[in-house]
DNA sequence: GCCGTTTTCGGCCCGACTGTTTTCAGTCG
C-alpha cells in the first residue's frame, strides 16, 4: 500500500520545514495530510487509477499536495522531498522524537554545535556542552538524557486492553483521595484506539486540586515525574506508560471530558462549528461572550453546537459530524448484542482447557451458542487435529449437545482451518461438509506477493463450505506487519460469496482494523467478532472486539454473531 | 498549503507547564 509511503514523505517534509522555521501553517498542512492519508482505508494508488478526482476529495489535500501524490504514484519519488533531504541530516528528524525536544531546539543545537543525531546529542549532554546554549541549562541537559533513555526503553505503543487495565487500577487509586469527586479516563483510550501513546485522566475536585496532584505523583508505580503543576501533572509509570492528569471544576467536567477525549481533528471541527454560531469552545465550557453556557456534561457541549451525542469511538473527524448533523449516526453495536463466539480453542489443539470446560463456561456466561474451532492438521506447532482426532471431538460435541438440549444453548462443530498456500483448505470437502461453521485462516507463507496472497484468500472465500475468513490481515500489533493483501478485492469477494470476515478480538490482533470494517460495511460484507480464545478468561476479549467494531461504524445487524442461532444458520444457507 | 452557507483572501485551537528567564519561548496535547 502506497499510502504509508506518501504519509512518510509528507511527514518528513513537514518536519524538515518546521526545523527550517517555515510558516507554521504550511508545516501543519503537510503534517495533517500525512495523518489523514495514513488513516485512509482506500489504497491511494488504486483510487487514483479509478479516478484522480478521488484524491483531491481527500480532506487536507489541495492542488499542490495532489501533484506530489501524483508524482509519487508515477515515479515512486518526490522531487521536493529528495531536494530537502539532499542538504539535511536525517538524524535531525530522529531528534524530534525525543520528549522535550522540538524543532526550535533541534535547530539551535545543530546550528551552534553541529549535532546531527541522537548519539551526538547524548555525548554532548554527557559532556555538559548543551547548558551554555541560549535558553538551555543544566536541567535541560538532564531531561534530554532522560528522554534518550526513555526512547530506547519504550519505543512501542501500548495495546489498548493493557492500557485500559492500567487506567482502571490507577483510577481506583485516584478515587482514594477524598478531594476527588469524579475521575474518568479520556483521550485515545476512551476512543478505543487499538494502541495508546499515553493515558489521559480527568478529575473533578470537591475542593482544592493540590492534594489530588500530590496524591497522584505518589502513585506507587511512578518511574518519573514529568510535570507537577496546580491543575495538570504528568508521570511515567515503570511500565513506560505516560499518564497525564488534569483537574477541573465539577461544573466544567463535561466540557473537559469532551476536550480531552479528542480527537484533535474532531475538536477542531467542533470548535469551527461553534465559531460560526458565535460561540467559543474550550476545556472549560462553551462560551457566548463571557458567559459559560454548556459544560456540565458532554451532551450539553454537543447540544450547544446543534448536534446529538457522538460516542467517543466515532470522534475522528471522519464523517461523524456530518452524519450527526443529518441524524444519520450509526446505532453502534454493543456488547449485550452478542449471542455467541464463533472462534474458540480447546486443549485439543493449543488452548489450555478441555472441551467440556470451555463449553460450560461459555454456557454460564449467557451465550446461546459457540463454535469450537481448534486448529487443523497442518498447524503442527499448534497441535492441529488430524481427521481422526477431529471426528472424535465431534462425537463428544454430539454428546454434550444432548446435555444442553433443553437449555437454549448449542455447540457448533468447527475448526480453524488453514488456508494452504495454493488457496485450498486443510481438510477435504467431505470433512468440511460435516462442520456447522468455521473460520478459514492463513497461518503460513506470510511473505507472498500481494497478488498471490489476494488470490489465495479469494480462492478460500469462494469455497462453498467456508463461512468466515479468520484474522484477514494476519498482523500482530508491534510484532508482525499484516501480509500484503488487496483488502478491497477480498471484501468484494466476500460480499459476492456471502462469506463473513472476522474481527479477531485478541488484543494484539484486532484484525480487521476499524478502517477496513468501515469499508466492509459500506460494501455490505458481514463481520463475525471472534475472540480466538485459548482460555475461558479470554472470552472477555469480546469487549475489545466490540470497541473496534464501534470505531468501524458497525451496527448490530452487520455482525453475524448477534443473530439468533436460527438466523445465523439460515444466513449461510441461502 | 488548505479551505470556503460571514469565501478566493485571510484565517488556521489554545491553554498548562517547564526552564531559563526577570517577562517569555518552547513544547505538548
Amino acid at each position: 500500500m502506497i499510502n504509508n509511503k506518501i504519509a512518510d514523505i509528507f511527514q518528513e517534509i513537514g518536519d524538515i520545514l518546521e526545523i527550517q522555521d517555515e510558516n507554521h501553517f504550511r508545516v501543519l498542512s503537510y503534517q495533517r495530510a500525512a495523518q489523514v492519508i495514513r488513516n485512509l482505508a482506500d489504497d491511494i494508488e488504486v483510487a487514483y487509477k479509478k479516478d484522480p478526482k478521488r484524491i483531491l476529495a481527500i480532506r487536507g489535500v489541495g492542488k499542490d499536495l495532489f501533484s506530489m501524490i501524483e508524482e509519487i504514484i508515477k515515479t515512486g519519488d518526490c522531487k521536493m522531498h529528495k531536494d530537502l533531504l539532499s542538504h539535511f541530516h536525517p538524524g535531525l528528524l530522529d531528534m524530534l522524537r525525543l520528549r522535550g525536544i522540538g524543532p526550535k531546539k533541534v535547530k539551535l543545537i545543530y546550528m551552534n554545535l553541529g549535532i546531527k543525531d541522537i548519539k551526538e546529542l547524548e555525548e554532548a549532554a554527557n559532556e555538559g556542552k548543551l547548558r551554555d546554549l541560549p535558553g538551555m541549562g543544566e536541567k535541560t541537559e538532564i531531561s534530554i538524557l532522560q528522554s534518550i533513555k526513555d526512547l530506547k526503553r519504550y519505543s512501542e505503543r501500548t495495546l489498548m486492553p493493557i492500557a485500559l487495565n492500567e487506567a482502571k487500577v490507577l483510577i481506583d487509586y485516584i478515587l482514594g483521595c477524598k478531594e476527588v469527586k469524579k475521575c474518568e479516563y479520556a483521550g485515545s483510550l476512551r476512543r478505543r484506539q487499538e494502541t495508546i501513546g499515553d493515558i489521559d485522566i480527568l478529575v473533578s475536585a470537591k475542593g482544592k486540586a493540590k492534594p489530588i496532584m500530590d496524591h497522584f505523583i505518589k502513585y506507587p508505580h511512578v518511574d518519573e515525574i514529568l510535570a507537577h503543576g496546580p491543575t495538570k501533572s504528568s508521570i511515567v509509570l515503570n511500565t513506560g506508560i505516560q499518564i497525564d492528569l488534569r483537574v477541573v471544576e465539577d461544573e466544567n467536567f463535561g466540557a473537559a471530558l469532551h476536550y480531552f477525549t479528542g480527537s484533535k481533528a474532531h475538536n477542531i471541527a467542533i470548535r469551527d462549528m461553534a465559531k460560526k454560531k458565535g460561540l467559543k469552545v474550550n476545556e472549560y465550557g462553551v462560551f457566548k461572550g463571557e458567559k459559560n453556557i454548556a459544560g456540565k456534561t458532554e451532551e450539553d457541549v454537543f447540544k450547544s453546537v446543534g448536534l446529538p451525542f457522538i460516542i467517543p469511538e466515532l470522534r475522528e473527524n471522519d464523517g461523524e459530524i456530518e452524519a450527526a448533523k443529518k441524524g444519520k449516526l450509526p446505532k453502534s453495536i454493543e456488547l449485550k448484542d452478542i449471542q455467541g463466539d464463533l472462534h474458540m480453542h480447546t486443549n485439543a489443539s493449543d488452548g489450555s482447557q478441555p472441551l467440556e470446560v470451555v463449553i460450560e463456561e461459555a454456557f454460564k456466561s449467557g451465550y446461546k451458542y459457540i463454535a469450537i474451532t481448534d486448529h487443523s492438521k497442518s498447524s503442527h506447532i499448534a497441535n492441529g487435529l488430524d481427521i481422526h482426532r477431529l471426528l472424535t471431538q465431534y462425537k463428544e460435541i454430539d454428546k454434550l449437545n444432548k446435555h444442553y438440549k433443553d437449555k437454549d444453548f448449542k455447540i457448533l462443530k468447527g475448526s480453524e482451518v488453514d488456508i494452504l498456500p495454493d488457496g485450498s483448505l486443510d481438510y477435504p470437502d467431505e470433512i468440511l461438509a460435516q462442520m456447522d461453521i468455521f473460520p478459514a485462516s492463513v497461518h503460513s507463507r506470510f511473505s507472498m506477493s500481494q497478488k498471490e496472497m489476494t488470490e489465495r484468500i479469494i480462492k478460500a472465500i469462494q469455497n462453498p463450505y467456508v463461512k468466515i475468513i479468520g484474522h484477514p490481515t494476519g498482523r500482530l500489533i508491534n510484532k508482525r506487519e499484516p501480509y500484503e493483501v488487496d483488502m478491497e478485492a477480498i471484501i468484494d469477494a466476500a460480499v459476492a460469496c456471502n462469506t463473513a470476515l472476522e474481527l479477531n478480538a485478541q488484543p494484539a490482533r484486532l484484525d480487521l482494523t476499524d478502517k477496513y470494517l468501515r469499508m466492509a460495511k459500506k460494501k455490505g460484507a458481514k463481520i463475525s467478532i471472534g475472540t480466538d480464545s485459548h482460555h475461558s478468561s479470554q472470552r472477555a476479549y469480546m469487549q475489545y472486539g466490540i470497541y473496534i467494531a464501534r470505531r468501524g461504524w458497525l451496527e448490530k445487524n452487520d455482525v453475524i454473531n448477534t443473530y439468533s442461532l436460527t438466523k445465523l444458520l439460515n444466513h449461510f444457507k441461502k
